[in-house]
DNA sequence: TTGAAAGCGCTAACAC
DNA sequence: GTGTTAGCGCTTTCAA
């Protein structure tokens, strides 16, 4: 393990200059056969890698590509930000990138991140998960002019035109769990989810509605001021389930509502709540097919995280080698579901 | 937002050399107190952050830690990883040092992995996680004189002496997840765990033994022989069952496991089984507190995960900033009991 | 206590 | 097609 080979040992090795060894290895086309042959040959028995951060200084490139790991999870949907995080190191890794990680909470703190990352490691490009309206750090990417990616739509610009983005289809995620539902005789589906606003509850209610617009069906008994997680989602349950007695499946905007939701479904019978809601059967559909969901045999719609990651990251290293037009790309991946014994 | 400060136009207009504003940033006590704030205040006023790239390149310092982040988690014990990452990155910050994410398969995988990123972006300092007997990784970093701290005893060498690390008391998990066991009356209690030789399973399962020595009762029913997956669980304890029929209570060496062994001690009925065992209440113990323990309501041993990554990056920090003495310091965290409704 | 010089390893620009 | 020059921003000598 010889340390330190540099670029003039190299070109010393192979009797050129140091300028030929960094064309043979950056812009192979303007070397020589020939010469290329033979200083590829000394860099491999040298053992010779670039400095990158030699290479920083002078391109001003990193190879450094920024991502938020979220700060303490929710526990049970948190492994999407984990499999994302996985599937962005593993492409990275592909084009010569590497993941830098950072934490931050809200978005202003996430902005103060960037400054500070910008200033110091000087990342190439940013990752960014849960896109909302008005998002504040998105613009403040923009107006640097900082290449970025977002896995999420830019909520509050619905053209999209934006910057480049990759997201999943939730509304078609959610119509396809209500048609499997309503294929296996449902006729009055719930929805839970979340209060009106956030981009992607609305898309993910939207799917349940349209589904059900489609055969003719009303919506039944909509529940969203809740927040995310298992104790509002079985009260949520509850209450519609109590208030509408027809209602004999749940469409959920995630896997935590759905275990809340499940709690109330399996309950071993009417004395279960004080309150009283008649047992019946309740089909119960799930978001985000997390390991929860597969530990209790809950029905859940899958989103394709791996691809969505690897096309986040594609999408940034083509703009950053320079392949970017003036129109932002992006891509709307579709989800699928996961059959299970809750629905 | 200026663009680009360097320590030149700090040392204008604060009128010193560029010398001493580094002086007064990197080794303020060899500077005039006076002479210091007025560098400082220029810093701030215009908004002056050292170039990493720069730095590194005259130091030979990243101030980049690298983590592996695991390829496609089992699903159910991945959580623990990910909570150590997060933990590790948030303690990163707070001393300037940043985690950079790789993958890799396997100990030669991640050793490849080692050797380019050594080569490259050039990591100041690795953190391992999941030692194991005979780990090459360790001895490969050793050699080459890399720093590293592990999530994890070296097993191979229980003098501890070899290098720096943070690991948590499985034993005493164990033994506290049985003594629980045992003040709740269970008096005959399995233990399912993976096969001898590694590690971390045989630590885990000397704990239970200890405890049920310690009362003078004998170890009802080792079964090792087994994957860390729920289906194995489920066989595992199935067979323990039916070979024992006084065992009432398992400590299990996941909740992986636990989740298969919930399976069966939940069974609605002595029908279920086409093999027979028959119905009996019989009380459970995971081991991580994954989000599934909580959502199903297991008994789990919770590890300090985020405990185990401070301690790491310190134990790694205090190293690189030469407080290294001849002995690597090491850290062994005791573990707690998350009582549910499973045990 | 402060300043000047040198150079880390690399590549963009230009000359040959 | 190849070599020379210069300099990215910083810190480690060493001299003042």
């Amino acid at each position: 393990m010889a340390d330190k080979v540099t670029i003039a040992d190299v070109a010393r090795a192979a009797g050129v200059s140091r300028q030929t060894v960094s064309n043979a290895l950056n812009t192979p086309e303007v070397v020589r056969e020939e010469t290329r042959r033979r200083v590829l040959d000394v860099v491999d028995e040298l053992g010779y890698r670039v400095n990158h951060a030699a290479r920083q200084m002078r391109t001003g490139r990193s190879r450094l590509i920024a991502a938020r790991i979220d700060p303490e999870q929710d526990g049970i949907n948190g492994s999407v930000g984990d499999r994302f995080l996985h599937g962005l190191t593993q492409t990275a890794a592909t084009e010569d990138y590497r993941v830098l990680l950072y934490t931050a909470h809200g978005d202003d703190g996430e902005i103060a991140a960037f400054d500070d990352l910008l200033g110091a490691h000087e990342p190439d490009a940013f990752v960014l998960m849960a896109t909302h309206h008005g998002d504040r750090r998105t613009n403040w990417l923009t107006e640097r002019g900082v290449p970025f990616v977002t896995f999420g739509r830019p909520w509050s610009d619905p053209d999209g035109a934006n910057h480049p983005w990759v997201d999943v289809d939730g509304a078609a995620g959610t119509d396809a769990a209500t048609r499997h539902l309503l294929s296996r005789g449902h006729r009055r589906i719930g929805f839970l989810g979340w209060p009106e606003g956030s981009g992607v509850g609305d898309d993910r209610r939207e799917g349940w509605r349209r589904a059900l617009a489609d055969v003719g069906l009303g919506t039944a008994g909509l529940f969203t001021e809740t927040e995310d997680d298992v104790a509002p989602g079985e009260h949520a349950a509850r209450t519609l389930l109590d208030g509408d007695p027809e209602i004999t499946a749940l469409v959920c905007a995630s896997d935590s509502l759905a275990l809340g939701a499940l709690h109330v479904a399996r309950a071993p019978g009417p004395a279960w709540h004080a309150g009283g809601h008649s047992h019946r059967p309740v089909a119960v559909v799930g978001f985000d097919d997390t390991p929860v969901a597969k530990a209790i045999g809950l029905t859940s719609v899958r989103q394709p995280i791996g691809e969505v990651a690897s096309s986040c990251l594609r999408l940034l290293a083509h703009r950053l080698a320079g392949g970017a037009g003036a129109s932002p790309e992006y891509l709307l991946l579709p989800p699928s579901l996961v059959v299970r014994a809750s629905g």
